[in-house]
DNA sequence: CCGGGTCGCTATTAAGAAGA
DNA sequence: TCTTCTTAATAGCGACCCGG
Protein backbone atom coordinates (compact mmCIF):
# COMPACT_ATOMS: atom_id res chain seq x y z
CA UNK A 1 0.00 0.00 0.00
CA UNK A 2 1.20 3.26 -1.06
CA UNK A 3 0.33 6.28 0.34
CA UNK A 4 -0.81 9.66 -1.22
CA UNK A 5 -0.14 12.55 -0.93
CA UNK A 6 -2.74 15.03 -1.59
CA UNK A 7 -1.46 18.28 -3.57
CA UNK A 8 -1.03 21.45 -2.06
CA UNK A 9 -1.31 23.95 -4.73
CA UNK A 10 -4.07 24.20 -7.49
CA UNK A 11 -2.93 22.43 -10.55
CA UNK A 12 -4.12 25.10 -12.12
CA UNK A 13 -3.09 28.83 -11.11
CA UNK A 14 -0.90 27.30 -8.59
CA UNK A 15 -2.51 29.42 -5.75
CA UNK A 16 -2.66 27.54 -1.93
CA UNK A 17 -5.05 24.76 -1.54
CA UNK A 18 -8.29 24.76 1.37
CA UNK A 19 -9.63 21.93 2.94
CA UNK A 20 -12.91 21.92 3.54
CA UNK A 21 -15.21 18.50 4.25
CA UNK A 22 -12.46 16.29 3.17
CA UNK A 23 -12.32 18.20 -0.33
CA UNK A 24 -9.63 20.42 -1.36
CA UNK A 25 -10.48 23.88 -2.49
CA UNK A 26 -8.77 26.38 -4.53
CA UNK A 27 -10.06 29.84 -3.60
CA UNK A 28 -8.02 32.25 -5.76
CA UNK A 29 -10.77 34.14 -7.29
CA UNK A 30 -8.20 35.07 -10.44
CA UNK A 31 -7.96 30.94 -11.01
CA UNK A 32 -8.84 30.31 -14.85
CA UNK A 33 -10.04 27.15 -14.50
CA UNK A 34 -12.47 28.45 -11.98
CA UNK A 35 -13.95 30.95 -14.43
CA UNK A 36 -14.03 28.07 -17.02
CA UNK A 37 -15.91 26.37 -14.84
CA UNK A 38 -18.34 28.89 -13.83
CA UNK A 39 -18.67 29.81 -17.87
CA UNK A 40 -19.65 26.10 -18.19
CA UNK A 41 -22.27 26.33 -15.49
CA UNK A 42 -23.58 29.59 -16.72
CA UNK A 43 -24.09 28.13 -20.27
CA UNK A 44 -25.90 25.07 -18.56
CA UNK A 45 -27.93 26.63 -16.52
CA UNK A 46 -29.50 29.18 -19.02
CA UNK A 47 -29.47 26.22 -21.88
CA UNK A 48 -26.88 27.80 -24.15
CA UNK A 49 -26.54 24.67 -26.19
CA UNK A 50 -22.90 24.17 -27.64
CA UNK A 51 -20.94 25.82 -25.29
CA UNK A 52 -19.19 23.15 -22.94
CA UNK A 53 -15.89 22.68 -21.81
CA UNK A 54 -13.89 22.44 -24.76
CA UNK A 55 -16.16 25.47 -26.91
CA UNK A 56 -15.25 27.70 -24.21
CA UNK A 57 -11.39 26.83 -24.22
CA UNK A 58 -11.75 27.49 -27.53
CA UNK A 59 -12.62 30.61 -27.64
CA UNK A 60 -10.77 31.72 -25.04
CA UNK A 61 -13.44 32.65 -23.19
CA UNK A 62 -12.30 33.92 -19.46
CA UNK A 63 -15.93 35.61 -17.89
CA UNK A 64 -19.43 35.37 -18.24
CA UNK A 65 -19.68 39.04 -20.46
CA UNK A 66 -17.28 37.49 -22.93
CA UNK A 67 -20.08 35.36 -24.36
CA UNK A 68 -22.01 38.21 -25.50
CA UNK A 69 -19.55 40.34 -27.08
CA UNK A 70 -18.67 37.53 -29.34
CA UNK A 71 -20.07 37.94 -33.17
CA UNK A 72 -20.65 34.51 -35.31
CA UNK A 73 -17.39 35.11 -37.28
CA UNK A 74 -15.48 35.28 -33.97
CA UNK A 75 -17.21 31.62 -33.12
CA UNK A 76 -16.91 30.44 -36.59
CA UNK A 77 -13.13 30.75 -36.44
CA UNK A 78 -12.59 29.62 -32.71
CA UNK A 79 -14.50 26.51 -33.06
CA UNK A 80 -13.34 25.91 -36.97
CA UNK A 81 -17.15 25.19 -37.94
CA UNK A 82 -19.97 27.72 -39.58
CA UNK A 83 -22.31 24.76 -38.13
CA UNK A 84 -21.82 24.54 -35.04
CA UNK A 85 -21.28 28.78 -34.29
CA UNK A 86 -24.35 29.20 -36.38
CA UNK A 87 -26.23 26.93 -33.74
CA UNK A 88 -23.81 28.45 -30.91
CA UNK A 89 -24.42 31.94 -31.49
CA UNK A 90 -28.29 31.31 -32.18
CA UNK A 91 -28.25 30.12 -28.43
CA UNK A 92 -26.78 33.01 -27.20
CA UNK A 93 -29.27 35.52 -28.66
CA UNK A 94 -32.11 33.20 -27.31
CA UNK A 95 -30.70 33.24 -23.97
CA UNK A 96 -30.42 36.81 -23.24
CA UNK A 97 -34.60 36.77 -22.91
CA UNK A 98 -34.43 34.52 -19.98
CA UNK A 99 -35.99 35.67 -17.10
CA UNK A 100 -33.95 36.93 -14.46
CA UNK A 101 -34.48 33.68 -12.03
CA UNK A 102 -33.01 31.76 -14.36
CA UNK A 103 -29.97 34.39 -14.94
CA UNK A 104 -29.41 34.77 -11.49
CA UNK A 105 -29.05 30.86 -10.67
CA UNK A 106 -26.62 31.00 -13.08
CA UNK A 107 -23.43 32.53 -11.61
CA UNK A 108 -22.64 30.32 -9.64
CA UNK A 109 -23.62 32.22 -6.58
CA UNK A 110 -23.31 29.66 -3.50
CA UNK A 111 -26.92 28.42 -2.15
CA UNK A 112 -28.52 30.54 -4.91
CA UNK A 113 -29.85 28.45 -7.81
CA UNK A 114 -32.92 27.94 -9.37
CA UNK A 115 -35.41 27.59 -6.11
CA UNK A 116 -33.89 30.26 -3.75
CA UNK A 117 -34.06 32.54 -7.05
CA UNK A 118 -37.65 31.73 -7.59
CA UNK A 119 -38.39 32.42 -4.67
CA UNK A 120 -37.08 36.03 -4.38
CA UNK A 121 -39.03 35.98 -7.53
CA UNK A 122 -42.34 36.24 -5.84
CA UNK A 123 -41.23 39.03 -3.54
CA UNK A 124 -38.94 41.25 -6.01
CA UNK A 125 -39.66 42.69 -9.19
CA UNK A 126 -35.80 43.51 -10.21
CA UNK A 127 -32.21 43.04 -8.99
CA UNK A 128 -31.97 46.63 -7.62
CA UNK A 129 -34.84 45.37 -4.92
CA UNK A 130 -32.09 42.67 -3.83
CA UNK A 131 -31.70 43.03 -0.13
CA UNK A 132 -31.44 42.00 3.25
CA UNK A 133 -34.89 42.29 4.47
CA UNK A 134 -36.64 41.03 0.76
CA UNK A 135 -34.59 38.16 1.09
CA UNK A 136 -35.58 37.17 4.04
CA UNK A 137 -38.94 37.51 3.12
CA UNK A 138 -38.62 35.38 0.40
CA UNK A 139 -37.70 32.91 2.71
CA UNK A 140 -33.70 32.94 2.40
CA UNK A 141 -31.62 31.69 5.02
CA UNK A 142 -28.66 34.02 6.82
CA UNK A 143 -26.12 32.19 4.82
CA UNK A 144 -27.74 32.58 1.60
CA UNK A 145 -28.64 36.02 1.74
CA UNK A 146 -24.66 36.72 2.42
CA UNK A 147 -23.71 35.19 -0.05
CA UNK A 148 -26.07 36.74 -2.72
CA UNK A 149 -25.44 40.43 -1.30
CA UNK A 150 -21.44 39.74 -1.37
CA UNK A 151 -22.16 38.54 -4.72
CA UNK A 152 -24.10 41.76 -5.67
CA UNK A 153 -21.95 44.44 -4.96
CA UNK A 154 -18.27 42.76 -5.37
CA UNK A 155 -19.32 40.94 -8.30
CA UNK A 156 -22.27 42.63 -10.05
CA UNK A 157 -22.19 46.32 -9.30
CA UNK A 158 -18.54 46.18 -9.74
CA UNK A 159 -17.98 44.43 -12.75
CA UNK A 160 -21.15 42.71 -14.46
CA UNK A 161 -23.33 46.08 -14.81
CA UNK A 162 -23.50 47.57 -17.67
CA UNK A 163 -21.82 44.34 -19.49
CA UNK A 164 -24.29 42.11 -19.91
CA UNK A 165 -27.81 42.02 -22.52
CA UNK A 166 -30.22 41.02 -19.76
CA UNK A 167 -33.18 43.12 -18.15
CA UNK A 168 -32.36 41.80 -14.62
CA UNK A 169 -36.25 41.48 -14.10
CA UNK A 170 -37.58 38.25 -12.12
CA UNK A 171 -40.64 37.07 -14.22
CA UNK A 172 -43.47 37.12 -11.79
CA UNK A 173 -44.52 33.36 -10.71
CA UNK A 174 -47.43 32.09 -12.25
CA UNK A 175 -51.11 33.50 -10.71
CA UNK A 176 -52.97 29.69 -11.45
CA UNK A 177 -53.51 28.17 -8.82
CA UNK A 178 -51.80 24.46 -7.92
CA UNK A 179 -53.83 21.73 -8.61
CA UNK A 180 -52.30 19.72 -6.11
CA UNK A 181 -48.93 18.31 -5.34
CA UNK A 182 -48.25 15.25 -6.46
CA UNK A 183 -45.42 12.46 -5.58
CA UNK A 184 -44.78 9.52 -8.18
CA UNK A 185 -44.09 6.57 -6.62
CA UNK A 186 -42.37 3.56 -8.45
CA UNK A 187 -42.18 2.77 -12.68
CA UNK A 188 -44.47 4.63 -14.76
CA UNK A 189 -46.58 3.29 -17.62
CA UNK A 190 -47.75 5.89 -19.24
CA UNK A 191 -44.09 8.04 -19.26
CA UNK A 192 -40.85 6.58 -20.51
CA UNK A 193 -39.33 8.35 -17.66
CA UNK A 194 -40.58 10.41 -14.39
CA UNK A 195 -38.96 14.00 -15.80
CA UNK A 196 -40.96 13.41 -18.53
CA UNK A 197 -44.01 13.04 -16.25
CA UNK A 198 -42.75 15.93 -14.19
CA UNK A 199 -42.73 18.29 -17.00
CA UNK A 200 -46.09 17.56 -18.52
CA UNK A 201 -47.28 17.83 -14.64
CA UNK A 202 -45.59 20.94 -14.20
CA UNK A 203 -46.95 22.27 -17.57
CA UNK A 204 -50.88 21.67 -16.45
CA UNK A 205 -50.28 23.61 -12.92
CA UNK A 206 -49.12 20.36 -10.84
CA UNK A 207 -46.25 20.79 -7.91
CA UNK A 208 -44.20 17.76 -8.05
CA UNK A 209 -42.43 16.55 -5.73
CA UNK A 210 -39.77 13.49 -5.36
CA UNK A 211 -40.34 12.65 -1.79
CA UNK A 212 -44.03 11.92 0.24
CA UNK A 213 -43.26 15.47 1.93
CA UNK A 214 -46.55 16.66 3.81
CA UNK A 215 -47.67 19.05 0.82
CA UNK A 216 -48.03 16.21 -0.98
CA UNK A 217 -51.64 15.37 -2.19
CA UNK A 218 -51.70 12.49 -4.94
CA UNK A 219 -49.81 10.08 -5.16
CA UNK A 220 -49.04 8.00 -8.44
CA UNK A 221 -48.92 4.54 -8.35
CA UNK A 222 -49.20 2.71 -11.62
CA UNK A 223 -46.85 -0.04 -11.14
CA UNK A 224 -48.90 -1.90 -8.33
CA UNK A 225 -46.13 -2.30 -6.00
CA UNK A 226 -46.95 -1.53 -2.18
CA UNK A 227 -43.84 0.82 -1.44
CA UNK A 228 -42.99 2.91 0.95
CA UNK A 229 -44.68 5.43 -0.10
CA UNK A 230 -47.91 3.81 -0.94
CA UNK A 231 -47.82 2.86 2.73
CA UNK A 232 -47.34 6.04 3.65
CA UNK A 233 -49.74 7.58 1.07
CA UNK A 234 -52.40 5.32 2.65
CA UNK A 235 -51.79 6.14 6.21
CA UNK A 236 -51.75 9.28 5.96
CA UNK A 237 -55.08 9.54 3.87
CA UNK A 238 -53.11 10.81 0.36
CA UNK A 239 -55.44 10.56 -2.44
CA UNK A 240 -53.45 7.33 -5.00
CA UNK A 241 -53.93 7.07 -8.25
CA UNK A 242 -53.00 4.27 -10.72
CA UNK A 243 -53.13 6.21 -14.10
CA UNK A 244 -51.37 9.79 -14.27
CA UNK A 245 -52.67 10.19 -17.32
CA UNK A 246 -56.08 11.36 -15.33
CA UNK A 247 -54.65 13.86 -13.60
CA UNK A 248 -53.17 15.48 -17.62
CA UNK A 249 -56.11 14.60 -19.21
CA UNK A 250 -54.94 13.35 -22.58
C1' DC B 1 -31.41 18.93 17.29
C1' DC B 2 -34.08 16.80 13.49
C1' DG B 3 -36.50 16.19 9.14
C1' DG B 4 -37.20 18.05 4.68
C1' DG B 5 -35.28 19.93 0.88
C1' DT B 6 -31.80 22.22 -2.22
C1' DC B 7 -27.32 22.46 -4.16
C1' DG B 8 -23.37 20.78 -6.35
C1' DC B 9 -20.68 17.00 -7.85
C1' DT B 10 -20.14 12.63 -10.43
C1' DA B 11 -21.07 8.73 -13.40
C1' DT B 12 -23.47 7.06 -17.21
C1' DT B 13 -25.53 6.91 -21.49
C1' DA B 14 -26.90 8.93 -25.75
C1' DA B 15 -26.56 11.87 -29.69
C1' DG B 16 -24.66 15.11 -33.12
C1' DA B 17 -20.81 16.85 -35.75
C1' DA B 18 -16.12 16.69 -37.52
C1' DG B 19 -12.30 14.28 -39.38
C1' DA B 20 -10.02 10.28 -41.50
C1' DT C 1 -18.72 5.16 -43.50
C1' DC C 2 -16.41 4.52 -39.13
C1' DT C 3 -14.15 6.67 -35.38
C1' DT C 4 -13.32 10.32 -32.35
C1' DC C 5 -14.52 14.46 -30.06
C1' DT C 6 -17.75 17.12 -27.67
C1' DT C 7 -21.97 18.06 -25.48
C1' DA C 8 -26.76 16.75 -23.50
C1' DA C 9 -29.65 14.72 -20.20
C1' DT C 10 -30.41 12.49 -16.17
C1' DA C 11 -30.07 10.02 -11.86
C1' DG C 12 -27.76 9.22 -7.47
C1' DC C 13 -25.67 10.90 -3.52
C1' DG C 14 -23.40 13.60 0.15
C1' DA C 15 -23.26 18.02 2.47
C1' DC C 16 -25.58 21.18 4.80
C1' DC C 17 -29.10 25.07 4.93
C1' DC C 18 -33.65 26.11 6.74
C1' DG C 19 -37.45 26.03 9.85
C1' DG C 20 -39.91 23.89 13.44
Amino acid sequence: MQTIQAPTNCPSCGSLLEWSNDLLYCRSNSCVSQKQKKIEHFAKTLKIKGLGPSAINKLGLTDIDEIYSLTEEDISEGLSSEKLAKKLYAEIKNSEAAPFNTVLAAFSIPLIGKTASDKLSKIITDITEINESNCKAAGLGPKATENLLKWLHKDFYSFYDGCLPFDFKFEKASLVETLGTVCISGKLKSYKTKALATAALLDKGYIVKSSLTKDVTILVNESGVESAKTNQARKSGITIIENLLDLIGE
